[in-house]
RNA sequence: GGCGUGGUGGCAGAGUGGUUGAAUGCACCGGUCUUGAAAACCGGCGGGCCCGAGAGGGUCUCGUGAGUUCGAAUCUCACCCACGCCGCCA
C-alpha cells in the first residue's frame, strides 16, 4: 500500500510516479485515491469536532449525577446529537472503507533509476558463466528427461492436469537434492533461518504481500474455508511477522523456506506449455528479509547475490536483468530477474527474480519496527528472492549439462546430494 | 463435528455501566547513589488517525463487527481465534 500523506501533499508527484507503469487503471484509481481522501478528512473533522463537544457534555452528565443535579436538558441535547454523529460516523465509514478498496489495488512506486518502458527496456545489469559450445544439436530438457526417466509428464497430467509434472526416480532426486543443497546454502553460509511454512493462507496473509485483492484469478482457492494454495513461500513468511512491532535489533530477520508453490496462469494458455518451464505447481526455495529502511537498497543487492549465489555453485550461466517500470510486478519497487541460459531450448529462463518492496507490503501488513528504544514504531522494509525456483532450474541443469552419448553430468556442489556425478540413459 | 472455558497495553495480571487508555508487577528508557556494575530510590513508558509551522490539542482503540444507553473494557447478539474434554483420523 502507497502511503497517503505522501500522495497528498504532492498529487502531481504521485502521477508521475505511476504514470510510469504504463498502467491506465493505477493512474485511475490514483483519482478515487486523491478525492477521497480529501472527502474523508473533511468528513473525520466534522465527527470529531461533534464528539468532543458530546464527550464534554457527558462528563458534565456524570458530575451532575454524582452531585444530585439534575441534567435532564443536557440528556435531551446528547440524545438529538448522538443521532447526527451516528450518521456522521456511518458515511466516514463508508469513505473509508472505499479508500481502502482503491487502495489496495494502487501498485507501488518505483525507485527513480529502474529504466521506462515496456520488458523489451529491462536492462542487463550483468552476465555470469560461459555459454557452452554444444558439437551437437543440444536436445531440449523434456526429451532428455524422457530418455533419463526422470519425469512423466503425460502421466502428471492423468492424475491431476496439464501443468502438474510428475517426477520419477533420479528426477525426484534430483529435486530432494535442491531442496537440501539450496536449504544448506541460504542457512549455513548465508545465514537465513529456514523455516517450513504452512502451504495455505488466508485473506489477510494474501492482501499483506499484495496478491489480494487484485490477483485472486491467479490463485488456487479452497472454497469450503477461502482458503488458498500459496502461489510462493513469500506469502507465508513475510506474513509471519503481521501486525507485530520488531525489535530494531533484531533486524534485519532473515528467513528461507522450502514449499511448493501452486499458480493458476490464468490467461497464459499456450504460451511455454511444453516441458517444464511454465507449470501450475512447482518447488521453489523462498528468501524473505524485513530489514530497516534505510538499508533496504543494499540489503536488495544482497539478498540479489544470494540467488545468484546459487546459480554460480550450480555453475549455471545466467544474466541479472533490472526490470523496466512497465514490466515491474504490482508490490514490487525494483526487481531484478535471474535468467539462466537453457540451451536446449534456446532461450534465458528467469529462475529467480529478486525484489524490494520498500515499505509497500509492510503497510498492507502493518509490520514495523521500533529504531531505538522507546521511539516511534516505523515501517520495515521488505525484500524477497527465489533462490532458486525448481523446474527451470532443472531445466538449465539438464540443457546444460548433457553430452553426445545422452548422459547429464552434475554440477560438483550437487553430486554429494544427488549421490553421482552423472545422469545416465534408462538401459 | 459435539460440549465447555477464555480472549485487556511487550509480557503477566486487576478491572462488571460514569474523568479507566485502563491499577499493580515484570521488562524497557532517563536520572540519583556507586570507582564501575548490581541493588535501592525518583521519574517516564501502548497504538492509529486528524488539526497545528511548532508548542500543543482532539478523536478512536480492551479479539472483530453490530446493538442497548446521555455514557460500555464492563450489558446484548453475531462472527473469529485460542485452550480443555469427547468423537473421528494420520
Amino acid at each position: 500500500m502507497i502511503d497517503v500523506r505522501r500522495v497528498r501533499q504532492d498529487p502531481d508527484a504521485a502521477r508521475a510516479a505511476l504514470a510510469r507503469r504504463l498502467d491506465r487503471t493505477a493512474l485511475d484509481q490514483l483519482g478515487h485515491v486523491i478525492e477521497l481522501e480529501r472527502r474523508r478528512r473533511a468528513t473525520l473533522v466534522q465527527v470529531e469536532q461533534l464528539q468532543a463537544a458530546r464527550n464534554a457534555q457527558s462528563a458534565e452528565v456524570a458530575r451532575r449525577k454524582k452531585a444530585r443535579e439534575p441534567a435532564v436538558d443536557l440528556l435531551a441535547t446528547l440524545k438529538a446529537s448522538g443521532e447526527q454523529v451516528h450518521q456522521l460516523e456511518a458515511d466516514l465509514k463508508d469513505l473509508e472503507t472505499l479508500l481502502n478498496e482503491h487502495l489496495l489495488n494502487v501498485p507501488n512506486f518505483l525507485l527513480d533509476h529502474i529504466p521506462d518502458g515496456e520488458a523489451a527496456a529491462n536492462r542487463v545489469v550483468r552476465t555470469w558463466g560461459v555459454v557452452r559450445e554444444f558439437d551437437f544439436r543440444p536436445r531440449p530438457h523434456w526429451e532428455l528427461g524422457q530418455t533419463l526417466g526422470l519425469f512423466d509428464l503425460p502421466r502428471g497430467a492423468k492424475i491431476t492436469g496439464s501443468g502438474f509434472p510428475l517426477f520419477t526416480g533420479a528426477g525426484a532426486r534430483l529435486v530432494r537434492a535442491l531442496a537440501n543443497f539450496l536449504l544448506d546454502l541460504h542457512t549455513r553460509e548465508h545465514g537465513y533461518l529456514e523455516v517450513q511454512p504452512p502451504f495455505l493462507v488466508n485473506r489477510a496473509s494474501l492482501t499483506g504481500t499484495g496478491q489480494l485483492p487484485k490477483f485472486e484469478d491467479d490463485l488456487y482457492r479452497m472454497a469450503s474455508d477461502d482458503l488458498f494454495l500459496i502461489p510462493t513461500a513469500e506469502v507465508p513468511l513475510t506474513n509471519i511477522h503481521r501486525d507485530e512491532i520488531l525489535d530494531g535489533a533484531d533486524l534485519p530477520i532473515a528467513m528461507a523456506a522450502y514449499t511448493p508453490c501452486f499458480r493458476r496462469e490464468a490467461g497464459a494458455h499456450g504460451k511455454d506449455t511444453r516441458g517444464l518451464i511454465r507449470v501450475h505447481q512447482f518447488d521453489k526455495v523462498e528468501l524473505v528479509r524485513l530489514v530497516r529502511p534505510d538499508t533496504s537498497e543494499q540489503e536488495h543487492r544482497l539478498i540479489t547475490a544470494h540467488a545468484e549465489k546459487a546459480l554460480q555453485l550450480l555453475n549455471l550461466p545466467y544474466r541479472v536483468l533490472e526490470l523496466a517500470a512497465g514490466d515491474t510486478g504490482f508490490a514490487s519497487a525494483c526487481t531484478f530477474d535471474l535468467e539462466a541460459w537453457a540451451p536446449g531450448v534456446g532461450g534465458w529462463l528467469e529462475v529467480s527474480s529478486a525484489s524490494t518492496f520498500t515499505d509497500f507490503q509492510a503497510r498492507r501488513a502493518n509490520i514495523r519496527f521500533r529504531p531505538a528504544p522507546n521511539a516511534k514504531p516505523e515501517f520495515v522494509h521488505t525484500l524477497n528472492a527465489s533462490g532458486v525456483a525448481f523446474p527451470r532450474t532443472i531445466v538449465a541443469l539438464l540443457e546444460n549439462g548433457q553430452q553426445a552419448d545422452g548422459s547429464v553430468v552434475l554440477p560438483e556442489a550437487l553430486v554429494p546430494y544427488v549421490g553421482t556425478d552423472r545422469l545416465l540413459p534408462r538401459s
